[in-house]
RNA sequence: GGCGACAUAGCCAAGUGGUAAGGCAGAGGUCUGCAAAACCUCCAUUCCCCGGUUCGAAUCCGGGUGUCGCCUCCA
């Protein structure tokens, strides 16, 4: 069964084929790099790092590309607050992002570019289309001509005729914003430096490019005419997008990209979370709480619904993520907390609990079912599903390990459970760690066990109290008493 | 006003013609000094409303209602 997307340029969904077979040119709209990113953007770039790590799954040879955008208003208004620089700021949240998409696992991009160092690209671009008279200049700005390409509305739905019709109250300002541009429609792809702003110099004067033509510059030079898939928020279909398309299409003849896919927006009580709303949480504010989520549960936040659908943020929809993810966690570790009793033999080999270095049966019934949602439009909460049903078999075992001293599954079976399971999971960014020693306790098993020996006797002697507090003091330090029938207790961490 | 989505349990969410996945929360039971953990079991005769097509519809068609997004920077 072949993948299936659906492609907002059609309006439907589309088998997936790319220009060359079993190569995959896919290009993400980044940030803007003015402040720190939000739980909008986490969800942009853990749904693209998802479809990412799915294609190379599927055996692609995946080449992505992202943007930042460090030559912006936005970021020009911020370093005058600052008393500082445009590219001190950009720097700053560059880094920020970087940082914070670590946490989120998602992979690093193949190449990543700048709108400031791809100066070049953006003025040649701007000159080509010049030359075909879709771009004119204007007392030191350039703006596109939108009534000079056919195409232009094709990816939003929208006609000229009907924005102006209907946008009269809100775009009738427009008349007043200098009233160069020859039709409201147009848009900058150079504006001229006002004193004491950045520039760079450029055959139209000192300046700095508009927004949109900074994707279509980097496209090309990173790929070329034409790519497979161009992906970013469902916010910048219009008119982001479709002025990546009016610029990259006039001027080489050939379409931008075949694919168009666009994640839908992470809400807070019904409405969009964005800057202008103020209803905003950034990634680091909402991990660093202190009763904060795991990343991994962020993740999973995100991924239980499907991309294109809005989600809403609520503290109710976090806690339900932090017990999923609690879930899904144990059944990762399941080869680290029973492998040992299971009688593995390789538990301590460097490579064990790599997803990378697992081999997995791929035809099983649960790779195909995995598959197959996954290949209908990227269903990560179909394929979620998948991934609980392995996680609590697993969780189940381990318990019998614990409880009963032996699972009723066989250690084969179950060590190709919990491979599919981490290999699963890791496709969808999923990860989880070995405990460490810094979440368990430092005690050693004799001072754990002295420290039973002492609440068995205060129990005996009818001193609940005293038993109840040595029993919260070892829960505290990660290790969990387990009161069996005959007065035996047994423990883990 | 134009364009486009969406509406499934207390909450979140799959499912696009064959009789409702999964998660969270909740309930009961076993066990316990009480717990915890664990194990077992239960939890939508019904998919916003009204018509229609069909042997059969959450799924298709028509109409209605509601919510959201875009039309200005936005992931």
């Amino acid at each position: 069964m072949p993948l299936s997307l659906y492609n907002s340029l059609t309006r439907r969904k589309e088998p997936f084929t790319p220009l060359s077979p079993g190569e995959v040119k896919m290009y993400c709209c980044g940030v803007t790099a003015y402040d720190y990113c939000h739980l909008g953007h986490a969800r942009s770039y853990i749904v693209w790092d998802t479809v990412r790590r799915y294609l190379m799954w599927r055996g692609y040879q995946v080449r992505y590309v992202q943007n930042f955008t460090d030559i912006d208003d936005k970021i020009l208004n911020r370093a005058r607050q600052e008393n500082s620089t445009m590219q001190t700021v950009a720097d700053r949240y560059t880094q920020a992002y970087f940082e914070d998409m670590a946490r989120l696992n998602i992979l690093e991009a193949d190449v990543y570019t700048y709108a400031t160092q791809t100066l070049d690209g953006i003025q040649r671009l701007i000159r080509e289309l010049e030359q075909k008279g879709i771009a004119y200049p204007a007392n030191g700005d350039v703006y596109y001509a939108v009534r000079k390409f056919d195409g232009y509305g094709k990816l939003s739905g929208r006609k000229l005729e009907d924005m102006q019709a209907g946008a009269s109250g809100r775009v009738t300002t427009d008349a007043t914003d200098g009233s160069i541009k020859r039709d409201p429609f147009d848009f900058a792809l150079w504006k001229g430096a006002k004193p004491g702003e950045p520039f760079w110099e450029s055959p139209w004067g000192p300046g700095r490019p508009g927004w949109h033509i900074e994707c279509s510059a980097m496209v090309r030079e990173q790929f070329g005419n034409t790519i497979d898939i161009h992906v970013g928020g469902a916010d910048l279909i219009f008119p982001h997008h479709e002025n990546e398309i009016a610029q990259s299409e006039a001027a080489t003849g050939h379409p931008l990209s075949r694919y168009w896919l666009h994640n839908g927006m992470v809400n807070v009580g019904g409405e969009k979370m964005s800057k202008s709303l103020g209803n905003f949480t950034t990634i680091r504010a909402l991990l660093d709480a202190p009763d904060g989520p795991d990343p991994m549960a962020l993740r999973l936040f995100v991924l239980q619904a499907q991309y294109r659908k809005p989600i809403d943020f609520t503290d109710a929809a976090i806690a339900s993520a932090k017990n999923s993810w609690h879930t899904l966690q144990e059944g990762l570790r399941f080869g680290y907390t029973s492998g040992a009793a299971l009688g593995w033999t390789d538990v301590d080999n460097p490579d064990f609990g790599n997803a990378g270095a697992m081999r997995i049966d791929r035809t099983s019934a649960t790779v195909q079912a995995f598959e197959a949602t996954m290949d209908d439009d990227f269903n990560t909460p179909g394929a979620i599903a998948i991934l609980f049903d392995l996680a609590k078999e697993l969780r189940r075992a381990r318990n019998l390990i614990v409880h009963e001293g032996q699972a009723d599954v066989s250690p084969e079976q179950l060590r190709q459970d919990w491979q599919t399971l981490v290999c699963l999971a890791q496709v969808l960014g999923l990860e989880a760690q070995p405990e460490t020693a810094s979440t368990t306790s430092a005690l050693t098993d004799a001072a754990i066990e002295e420290l039973i020996a002492q609440r068995q006797a205060a129990r005996q002697a009818k001193n609940f109290a005293e038993g109840d507090r040595i029993r919260d003091e070892l829960q505290a330090q990660g290790i969990t008493l387990i009161d069996k029938p005959g007065g035996v207790t047994e423990w883990h961490r």
